[in-house]
DNA sequence: AGCACGCCGACT
DNA sequence: GTCGGCGTGCTC
């Protein structure tokens, strides 16, 4: 197995412009002479002896420099330079800097910081991924030096208080309750002592003012132990050995390769690719795995630590600046063995990288859909190419890109067939709500109260799943009809009754519902339309007041420990039915759960999107996954209004396979991916006309291709055609898979300039294609 | 991204 | 008469 991957695979596979340019590690350039003569002297010879220092700015080039004292320096140095009136870090970049334009005149590199350089892989990918995204140079390096002063640093301290000196001062109760407290349990910070003696801060501050504590400053994150690789894993089958040996010998052949592995909910893919981890810690390097949501990170932290007998690095975007800090000093100095993060941990500046594994790779949420766009699942493979190791593909629901550079060969396949132990699938049966009588404003169909009670009643758990946040996603008025509306977007607001607010979920826009229409002025006629999990759970408690009821989303639970804790309420049995949102159908053990009920199954299958399908598919087949674990049989109900719907009838076959199957084909047959390309340029703006003016003109001066290799669709409102205050409008460039898109959407857009006040994005695989 | 430079409203 | 709003443009 773990066939190798062609080296050209990637390049083939994502663009056309080979990513692997030759370079030399860390060569030295030629260094300036000691020249100590006046910029005037610096004629076009002369500026041989400059460096280019790329900055962590939205700026598309490096700027060239004087290597000045810091001479000689490499690509790769971590430098730090003038740069207007401020002084910033920069990496020294490959290639020979261009002579200035004129009336510029070079500064010289302030020094060379103490720093691991920057190595030459990630300097390729950060180029790489600028011109396949289209956004400067420096925008991408920012992602891996997300906090550059951390690289150079001292770590992050933090005070610490003890007993001081034995002063005079007015005894107090309160004094001499944190005094004792602190003589107890030394090494408390401020806020943590004032809270342990339970007195305000001020009182803390105090006594340190007065010296009767002594602060002392001690690192603010200890370093854990290393991983153990050695200690053993669970018990595998023959199956999960078979994957993780393959996983094992694509780790140590310190080559680049991608395999997929796939296998249902439950079949133990963690722990295999755990195996992975294990073989690249025993060669020494570093392991990084991609999660698509922080919401899991807590749990898969946990599960590494008893895993491997020590904690993985965690790395998202709700870490504490400090934390950050410490954690990107360990990544670059090696000291961080394994991270486990958001797709932003995928470009940080890792020592020595062996493997990467990206769980979950079905997943939207790896794609980042602001400043530089792009998916971290696709990049994690470019760069496992760039730095010649092993990528590991994870999922119960492979993207049809992933299945389909298996079948091409270019990815390695290991399956786990079965799920682990004797569980079996639960059996999924689906309810024609459009033969079901509910009364108005009621969800929960007799069929799934009858199968929920009879859990209940046999002390086994239920799971309620609702992709919409909130009590209800649409208020109106029921005088005049009139939808309550964001006022700075096209949505309707979504009354989230726990908050007592209105909330819009595209902006953060919040309001209280108002007194009176605001468009009839009518009072008291507001009505709620439409469930949410919040309304679900009112439903759920009016019909089993007896049943112990949580709901999860991302407002209800949104710091990892939140959710964890949850998770592990549910896991010991202290929740009777869980209701959520998508936050609940990702990898979570509930050996207790037998019963899963879709309330809307064709939510996501609205639109028109042609990757609805595929994406409602692999939801409903993780969320179905949830029911039934260890010795319990699980069942899935599904809620749905079109049960034909090639969707619904695939998942209550159990034919995954025949579902992906059809939609390949549909695929093809439109030139969709993976069969086609696809970018979206979305243009963006306070005045609506300029907006529209600005997408005809680059309309007007589209690509044309031969027959169908190429074609530009649009301009048309965007799917939020107004949002946070701006109207948008986006044109959809569909080409043949052997087009170098970037390219070719450099050329055209190079052709337009926008007038001021409008903005143009480019996302090139657009995850969705509206 | 900052930060400076630049041209029009309400203040000591 | 100035302080200051943030639009525009530059940073080797």
């Amino acid at each position: 197995m773990a066939a190798r991957i062609g080296r050209d695979a990637i390049c083939t596979w994502l663009t056309l412009s080979d990513p692997l340019r030759p370079c030399h590690r860390n060569a030295p350039l030629t260094s300036a002479p000691s020249d100590t003569g006046t910029p005037k002297d610096s004629g076009p010879l002369k500026d041989r002896g400059l460096v280019r220092v790329l900055l962590p700015l939205p700026l598309a080039e490096p700027f060239s420099y004087r290597p000045g004292p810091a001479a000689p320096l490499a690509p790769g140095d971590i430098v730090e330079v003038p740069f207007g009136t401020r002084v910033l870090l920069g990496v020294v970049w490959d290639g020979a800097a261009e002579p200035l334009p004129p009336g510029k005149v070079a500064k010289a590199v302030l020094r060379r910081c103490d720093a691991p350089p920057l190595g030459t892989a990630l300097r390729r990918l950060v180029d790489w991924v600028a011109g396949y995204t289209l956004n400067p140079t420096g925008a991408v390096l920012k992602m891996c030096l997300p906090e550059p002063r951390a690289l150079i640093e001292a770590p992050p301290e933090r005070q610490v208080l003890s007993l001081g000196a034995a002063v005079e001062m007015r005894p107090s109760e309160q004094r001499d309750r944190v005094l004792r407290v602190a003589g107890a349990q030394p090494g408390l910070s401020a806020t943590e002592l004032a809270e342990a003696a339970a007195v305000s801060p001020a009182v803390v501050r105090k006594l340190v003012e007065l010296g009767a504590l002594a602060a002392t400053a001690v690192p603010a994150f200890r370093a854990p132990p290393p991983p153990d690789w050695q200690r053993p894993g669970r018990q595998l089958n023959t199956a999960q050995a078979e994957a993780a040996a393959a996983l094992c010998a694509a780790v140590d052949a310190r080559d680049f390769s991608v395999t997929l592995l796939e296998g249902v909910t439950g079949a133990g893919k963690t722990e295999v690719y755990y195996e992975a981890i294990a073989a690249a810690l025993k060669l020494g390097r570093q392991a990084l795995v991609l999660l698509p949501e922080i919401a899991l990170t807590q749990q898969s932290l946990d599960r590494f630590e008893q895993r491997f007998g020590a904690p993985a690095w965690a790395w998202h975007s709700e870490m504490t600046e400090a934390r950050r800090a410490a954690t990107l000093r360990a990544i670059s100095r090696g000291e961080a063995k394994v991270v486990i993060g958001a797709r932003s941990a995928l470009f940080l500046p890792y020592a020595d990288l062996g493997l990467v594994v990206v769980d979950e790779e079905h997943d939207g949420s790896y794609k980042q859909e602001e400043g530089v766009i792009y998916n971290a699942r696709d990049m994690a493979v470019v760069r496992g190419k760039l730095e010649g190791i092993a990528v590991v593909l994870a999922s119960a629901t492979p993207s049809l890109e992933s299945l389909h550079n298996v079948a091409r060969r270019r990815y390695a396949h290991a399956v786990l067939p079965q799920r682990h132990g004797d569980a079996v699938l639960p059996a999924v049966s689906v309810i024609d709500m459009r033969k079901e009588k509910l009364p108005a404003q009621r969800f929960l169909s007799p069929a799934l109260v009858t199968a929920l009670a009879g859990t209940i009643a046999s002390g086994e758990q239920a799971m309620l799943f609702l992709n919409r946040r909130g009590y209800a996603p649409l208020t109106l008025c029921g005088a005049c009809g009139h939808r309550l509306e964001c006022p700075n977007c096209a949505a309707w607001l979504v009354e989230h009754r726990r908050h007592g607010r209105l909330q819009c979920h595209h902006c953060g826009h919040q309001q209280s519902l108002p007194r009176a229409c605001p468009a009839c002025g009518a009072e008291g006629h507001f009505k709620a339309c439409g469930p949410g999990v919040e309304r679900l759970a009112e439903e759920a408690a009016a019909l089993f007041p007896e049943a112990r009821l949580a709901v999860m989303a991302s407002d209800t639970a949104n710091t990892p420990r939140q959710i964890s804790d949850m998770l592990e309420r549910m896991e010991s049995g202290g929740i009777d039915i869980l209701i959520g949102t998508q936050i609940v159908a990702k990898g979570h053990h509930f050996p207790l759960l037998t019963l899963v009920g879709v309330i809307d199954a064709d939510l996501g299958l609205a639109g028109g999107d042609p990757r609805a399908a595929e994406r409602t598919h692999q939801l409903l087949t993780q969320v179905s996954g949830r029911a039934g674990r260890a010795e319990h049989p699980g069942r899935v109900l599904l809620q749905s209004f079109m049960p034909e719907h090639p969707v619904i009838a695939a998942l209550s076959r159990h034919d995954g396979a025949g579902f992906i199957a059809a939609e390949m084909a549909e695929r093809q047959r439109a030139l969709m991916p993976p069969f086609g390309r696809l970018a979206a340029i979305i243009v963006s703006g306070a005045d609506q006309g300029a907006v529209q003016a600005a997408a005809r003109d680059l309309a007007r001066t589209a690509p044309r291709g031969e027959g169908r290799s190429l074609q530009v669709l649009g301009p048309a409102p965007a799917p939020l055609h107004y949002l946070r205050g701006r109207f948008r409008e986006r044109l959809l460039l569909r080409a043949a898979r052997d087009v170098d898109v970037p390219a070719v959407l450099r050329e055209w857009l190079a052709k337009t300039k926008l007038p001021s006040g409008v903005k143009r994005a480019v996302d090139v695989d657009p995850y969705s294609f509206l």
